[in-house]
DNA sequence: GTCTATAACGAGATAGAC
DNA sequence: GTCTATCTCGTTATAGAC
């Protein structure tokens, strides 16, 4: 009896999983715009009410793959971040950079996924709350080199304005005890700038004006690395 | 007879005006994916396909309101940028901050408008031609900005890595003669992580994340401009 | 109970005839 | 400019199959 359970289960799974397949399929193809129930349904060889069995509205596919995407980025930088080398003292800087790399480079390979997460909000944008997990894995990662650097050898913050104190305070309280204030600001100033950078490439704002991304992007990002002081200074 | 051409002229241009107002309020209301051709005829009394003699398609209405949303922001930043105090020593990066404000706080005041340009591409992405002169316009400013300051009290250009020179001398040519190749990538880099921020902003990201935004972008925005030597060195 | 198939509703984009 | 026709879409109700 349980194995009949197991087994139904193991197909829901299979399906579900199907149908998530397809559908990146035609994200990549068409954009998130055109993503279609009907077509999903077709090319599996179903009839287009057999989906609401699995997803309750194109909406709610819609979330499962952009969770989906959070998590493949997170991925993507988590190994990034374990297979970096580590030899001494430009470790830190060295996977920070790794880190910002393995972002970019997935965000280059799946461009549409990519809007789908860091673009505009796309269905009628009610982010659910089972998205804010997975789209924090990255950010939590950055984090974590910047304690890691701070913990090491205790580089000096930047210079923290006055008016915010108060929440350079409660920043760092939220994002961990051993930070100091005003390198939580400077992370998440560089979050959000790091991802400036990769969108703009991505969207195509770069056109006609970068050519040498690589190096462009590389250098970027080390600029951003050594803003939350992944370097001793000398 | 050219008089009635006249007229019908300026009919043309009053109703595609129309249009493009009804749809710009459809777009502020309900964001891009929702935005029918359809609702627009039937607000302004008209039937659907006579939009057709207007614009060829959705598509093509869509465009024109990305070209639309490219020259508000510019014409945003260049009002502020002329309005902006120009007291000693400072001037440069006050009106630097000042033309930062005026972009954020337009994408805040039309966060719909700031997805359709900043955002994901919408259609099958391919960004025509029209498009670039707007599009542009904001970041030129930045650009004169710098150039005025350099030329003022040859500010120190950031250091420029290896790799870059190349692609620093085209950048640098391209935005204008007068302008330091080292320069010309730091403006670039800096206009890119400028518009991070806000999407981040505007997008969600900082949703329990950020709470002081108005004192953590200013802070971020004035950082910004300190990067691409808008205060002379003491 | 759980899945799938049929059929239908309403809304939309677009093309062509008038 | 309008009217009409065609096609696609999301979604739901309903009924039958495992």
């Amino acid at each position: 009896m349980t194995a009949v359970q197991g087994a139904r289960a193991r197909a829901r799974i299979e399906i579900t999983a199907a149908i998530k397949d397809e559908a990146r399929r035609q994200l990549a193809a068409d954009g998130a715009a055109k993503l279609s129930l009907r077509a999903v349904a077709r090319e599996l060889g179903m009839v287009s009410s057999a989906l609401y069995r699995y997803f309750p509205s194109r909406d709610d596919l819609l979330t499962a793959l952009i969770i989906d995407a959070y998590d493949a980025v997170g991925a993507a930088a988590e190994k990034a971040h374990a297979t970096a080398e580590t030899d001494a003292p430009r470790a830190h800087l060295t996977r920070w950079t790794a880190v910002c790399r393995a972002v970019r480079a997935w965000a280059l390979a799946h461009p549409h996924e990519y809007a789908l997460i860091y673009g505009s909000p796309v269905p009628g944008y009610t982010a659910p709350q089972d998205t804010v997990g997975p789209a924090s894995r990255t950010g939590l990662l950055l984090v974590s080199i910047a304690r890691a650097a701070y913990r090491d050898k205790g580089v000096a913050p930047p210079p923290l304005p006055a008016p915010l104190t108060g929440e350079a305070a409660r920043l760092a309280a939220a994002l961990g005890p051993d930070l100091p204030p005003a390198l939580s600001i400077a992370l998440v100033s560089a979050w959000a700038q790091l991802f400036g950078l990769i969108s703009f490439e991505v969207f195509g704002q770069f056109n006609r004006v970068v050519e040498d991304r690589d190096a462009f992007f590389d250098s970027a990002a080390e600029r951003l690395g050594r803003e939350v002081g992944l370097l001793p200074k000398p």
